[in-house]
DNA sequence: CGTATCCTGACC
DNA sequence: GGTCAGGATACG
């Protein structure tokens, strides 16, 4: 589910449930998370106290009182669920933090693509990001900077993280369509005019997505959406047919019709 | 640059 | 039983 609007939604959530509290376990509940997260790694946070929970693009940084810090990543179906003291945890969880209360913060994962990693004191855990795609900073001028030379189709260029954090497929597509861009659109050929369509897009994307919840419901909910997953049903502002293209190994979907070159 | 890969679940 | 999926990275 998660791209910037829902992982800051889960960040939300696990604020509250978890900041303040000290660790009484950490466990991989699933071969895969084990791991990135092997027994020592679990064994050093017992006994932290969680100080803070950051997001930066869909990265969350669960900050310790040590200094550690556990780096979050949903990939595709990740997200948090957060129980009372004795609740039993449901057997899609792949990661539980155990606080001292009882209380649990699970890593809810259908496909366990998640990635949880521990980070001694002073090592920063992140990738290479650009700009937050909510952030003051990102705006035509970056973005002109950022895709000069890339030879690559403009919805390709958005997914990359280092052009710009928090997009992922379904918003990228979405945000083309509100500037009636077409996503094969060599991205070093736009020019300040639609970049700053673009960016305009992208802003009314996201604010849309924070407010309507921050959360994908579920698959088939298309309705929410304007070209995402609406393949063959007609365009809401020219009617044409919605198409699905495959770049970069994902699908786009976009409506040939109001989406120019 | 495109493609495979990590996983599981939903759907045809 | 095969295909596809919201992400990121390691390949060739």
């Amino acid at each position: 589910m998660p791209e910037l609007p829902e992982v800051e939604s889960a960040a939300v959530i696990a604020r509250a449930a978890a900041v303040g509290k000290t660790l009484a376990a950490l466990r991989a509940l699933h071969p895969s998370q084990a791991r990135g997260l092997p027994s020592e790694s679990a064994n050093a946070v017992v006994g932290d106290t969680v100080t803070a929970i950051e997001r930066r693009g869909k990265h969350q940084l669960i900050r310790l009182s040590s200094g550690q810090v556990l780096h979050v990543h949903f990939r595709m179906t990740g997200d948090w669920l957060v129980t009372a003291a004795g609740e039993r945890i449901d057997p899609l969880v792949r990661v539980v933090l155990e606080f001292t209360d009882g209380t649990t913060l699970g890593l809810h994962d259908s496909r366990a693509l998640s990635s949880v990693r521990l980070h001694a004191a002073g090592e920063n855990p992140l990738p290479a990001l650009g700009p937050e795609a909510t952030g003051a900073s990102f705006d035509a001028a970056y973005l002109r900077t950022a895709l000069a030379g890339r030879r690559g189709a403009i919805k390709v260029a958005l997914l990359d993280q280092r052009v710009v954090a928090g997009l992922g497929n379904i918003y990228a597509a979405e945000a083309l369509w509100v500037a009636a861009l077409d996503p094969r659109i060599r991205a070093s050929s736009l020019g300040v005019v639609r970049l700053t369509r673009l960016v305009a897009g992208i802003r009314r994307t996201l604010a849309k997505a924070m407010r309507t919840t921050g959360r994908y419901v579920d698959r088939g909910t298309s309705a929410r959406f304007h070209v995402y997953d609406r393949a063959g049903q007609p365009c809401r502002r020219c009617a044409r047919s919605i198409r699905r293209i495959t770049q970069g190994a994902r699908s786009t979907y976009f409506c040939p019709g109001c989406q120019k070159r």
